[in-house]
DNA sequence: GACGTAAGCTTACGACGTACACAAACCGGG
DNA sequence: CCCGGTTTGTGTACGTCGTAAGCTTACGTC
């Protein structure tokens, strides 16, 4: 992320560090103490290195969060889809636009929301620094290629993506929402709790898509 | 907020300070300067008064913020309704429950906009910190009694208040999302920009109020 | 070995939240 | 008028934060 993109051209000492070993231990931290631990010295700490050596490869505190909100949601979208284990039917290539777009909706929120849930305590982060765009186009690329198999237009299907995305997102900081201390290692998962925020979220996520299917038809 | 709710019992000194004026120092110091810059020695400053005087009516920093949440919220939600302005068809007394539960739930979501949007800086405490519950539900309790009136079970009108208030939020937080440094006094607003979310959010809403309407019917 | 270069370390500064002890400003009763 | 009591605001201090500047260390190349 910084200067030299791993030039090594001609001697220097060499690297411990790499900036994704550096992202990757943020996730840990904030995973394990929660966003106020998320400091450069305990950044450090974790990688056995002292926090002013971070600066070779991030150049501050907060493109370190970018970061790690890029990489969280980059996991969240590019996450093999756990339903149709194997399935026979592979008509298309590798990565396809077969199925409606309400399908596909449905599960890149099913998948968001995984992800989410997976690192609660980095919802909060996900929720204040926006994703970078063209990242967020990038992966999201062959979502929109199923509106535009059906015929939707680009901007009808973007707002039904962001809308959806906005709603997950929402969602997630509703349920995980706590006042940011709470350093415990993390609140037990009450089931009737975790029932009550899925049938929510279900039933949310239906009435919205439902609602786009009939506000793009034809 | 603090120990004493104003006994002015007997004796002490006269309180230049009260909770209220100190959350309106915050509010006012979030919307000039940021979330960044909502210090408690900045708050006191605009107070005339020393950091640690603060604490006499307000436990702690997360204690104040939580406070700038319910004022900005009872705030959003209490909002006298510009629509309608000194309409003469006014047959229930002050407040009432008339009109369909979709029109209420979507005005209650332009007010809710309107508000955050107001205040763009406090959009990513808002996201941050959850509403009291109880405050929540009262100052609601007359957008559920619009539901119940149509004959809608109060755990389904729930879900619906609640996911369009994640959607307001959510959406809100996507257009003012910035990397939360940025302490100049306001970003311009792009006229095209806020055409754009304009759009966007009336189409969001539009659909998840009316998959609601189909989902609730009935 | 000496040199150039890149990576990690040490030290230091200003700002933060806030614990603690204290000063100031009011009351009623002598 | 002063006096103890009570409450409010203040001064000082500690530990932690992000990070600027300069130093040391560990390489590849002569």
């Amino acid at each position: 992320m910084n200067q030299p993109a791993r030039p090594r051209g001609r001697g220097g000492r060499p690297a411990v560090l790499t900036t994704e070993r550096v992202v990757a231990a943020a996730v840990e931290v904030l995973d394990a103490e929660g966003l106020d631990a998320l400091t450069m010295r305990r950044v450090g700490a974790r990688l056995g290195v002292a926090a002013m050596s971070l600066y070779r490869h991030v150049p501050n505190r907060d493109a370190l969060l970018a970061g790690v909100v890029n990489h969280l949601f980059s996991q969240a979208v590019a996450e093999p889809d756990p339903e149709s284990p194997e399935g026979p039917e592979s008509s298309e290539g590798t990565e396809g636009a077969e199925g409606p777009w309400a399908e596909a909706l449905t599960r890149f929120a099913v998948a968001y929301r995984r992800t989410l849930l997976l690192h609660p305590r980095a919802v909060p982060l996900l929720a204040t620094h926006p994703v970078d765009v063209d990242t967020g186009l990038t992966l999201l690329a062959g979502l929109l290629d199923r509106f535009a198999a059906a015929g939707v237009p680009r901007e009808g299907a973007l707002t039904a993506i962001q809308s959806v995305g906005v709603y997950v997102l929402g969602h997630a900081l509703a349920q995980v929402g706590t006042p940011p201390g709470a350093a415990g290692p993390a609140p037990v998962a009450d089931p009737a709790a975790t029932a009550f925020y899925d049938h929510w979220f279900d039933a949310g996520l239906l009435a919205m898509v439902s609602g786009f299917e009939r506000q793009l038809a034809g």
